[in-house]
DNA sequence: GCAAAAGTGTTGGGCGTACACCCATGC
DNA sequence: GCATGGGTGTACGCCCAACACTTTTGC
């Protein structure tokens, strides 16, 4: 627990004083991609306020913890991961988002790997994928923060290689394809496709194929985070379109 | 002054008790453009913590109040300008980044005219204009959210009309060229900027000259906010470069 | 042999970039 | 008449978008 400082003078503790306290709540907008389609994992709460309806996971800052580590600390209760793909949003601060008390919400959205989350501790918060092509009503502004997540997503993951966030380690160039065509919501051209993600070099080709999709089966790449690193300093993008 | 909601389940008032409230604050990185270069407005602190020392112009949020409407009080009780360009930056949510007490902080940009703003109201709060290429050291992590501003500022800039909000209502080329030029930090080739800039139609050529800064005299232009908003429909995009 | 997905090249147009000279005017 | 900044056009290369057929293999 963290205390209010001693041996202040007095009118710097005067200060900070007059200062009003709030909540200040993080909220998740966790991302996954299975069968084609983009997830979104949310909540049934069990607890009031708000028992019985659809929420994004989220939890208050404490006092002793970074924002983004209320994030971290939210993804891995719920999913068992840790390091992943996380990102501010923005912050949600009208007055009246939440009708409980004063509370400010930063919104955060992760991407995850479907393969790798612990689907038990899912279970017991109650919380379920949904395609976000297909989304229940969400309590407060959760809808809000889902849209520009959304949005937000799109944007970025023309510049960057978010698209591997999304998928196993090996995976194969259909399978991202399909990615990026469930973030921008549109079909793309095999053909480009393949030659733009090729020409930036941080693809590795396996030995192996996948054939779960296919009889002829699609070769297995995994992606080589050191070569992209050292291209990044370079200042180069890594646009898919 | 808000109050705790009255006439809430007991339960649901227990939630929100659990919450660990803190100070929720807000800074603004505020630029201008002036003799060709980019400035910053920093405040000395004339009060305890941190007297003496330049800081960003701040203040915490009230519990009555939204975020963004703090970041225009501030704005307007120092410039005296109200509806000005202004975006959220980041939120800064380090446990330790405020030695006062529990303090996190979103930092918002805005984008005045120096012709506008109330000099006095700036003078009597210890406030200067600084050359962003030549600041002092600043309290807290003041400087992280500066540098974290210009990057976003220059991003921004090559997909929005951000000049214009530097400039006077009337101005001329040359002159946005050169506020173009400031927040890239590099020269740009004048033909390719004006085949750029006019291309987007949303510069109406006026009948007058600007003869400041030149004999010859620089045509005067003014911006066409409704054309450029029925543009951004369609979705076209306003880059310099 | 056929269905189903994997994989492969070429072309045209638009955009960004590089580059050099004449114009108008005040002094 | 000259110094100073304002204003203009072209040519090249690159990247994006459009487009159709062959390959592999399980059934």
């Amino acid at each position: 627990m963290y205390e209010e400082k001693e041996g202040l003078p007095a009118v710097t503790r005067k200060f900070y004083e007059q200062g009003e306290k709030m909540l200040v709540a993080t909220d998740c907008i966790i991302f996954g991609f299975d069968a084609g389609s983009l997830k979104l994992l949310l909540f049934k709460r069990r607890v009031s306020p708000l028992e019985g309806q659809w929420s994004l996971i989220g939890s208050f800052v404490k006092l002793d913890e970074d924002v983004s580590a209320a994030a971290e600390r939210v993804l891995e209760e719920i999913t068992g991961l840790k390091d992943v793909y996380m990102e501010e949003l923005k912050v949600y601060g009208a007055v009246d988002r939440d009708p409980g008390f004063r509370c400010i919400s930063v919104g955060q959205y992760a991407l995850i790997r479907l393969n790798e989350y612990d689907k038990k501790l899912v279970e017991q918060h109650g919380a379920v994928w949904h395609d976000v092509k297909d989304l229940p009503a969400l309590v407060l502004d959760h809808e809000q923060m889902v849209n520009d997540a959304l949005e937000k997503l799109k944007f970025k993951a023309r510049y960057q290689p978010l698209g591997i966030e999304l998928l196993p380690e090996k995976f194969t160039i259909p399978q991202l394809q399909s990615v990026y065509e469930a973030i921008f919501q549109r079909e793309l051209d095999t053909r480009n496709f393949r030659k733009k993600v090729f020409s930036h070099n941080v693809l590795v080709k396996l030995d192996e194929k996948d054939k779960s999709s296919s009889k002829r089966g699609a070769f297995l790449y995994k992606f080589d985070h050191k070569r992209y690193s050292d291209l990044l300093k370079g200042g180069s993008d890594f646009g898919v379109l």
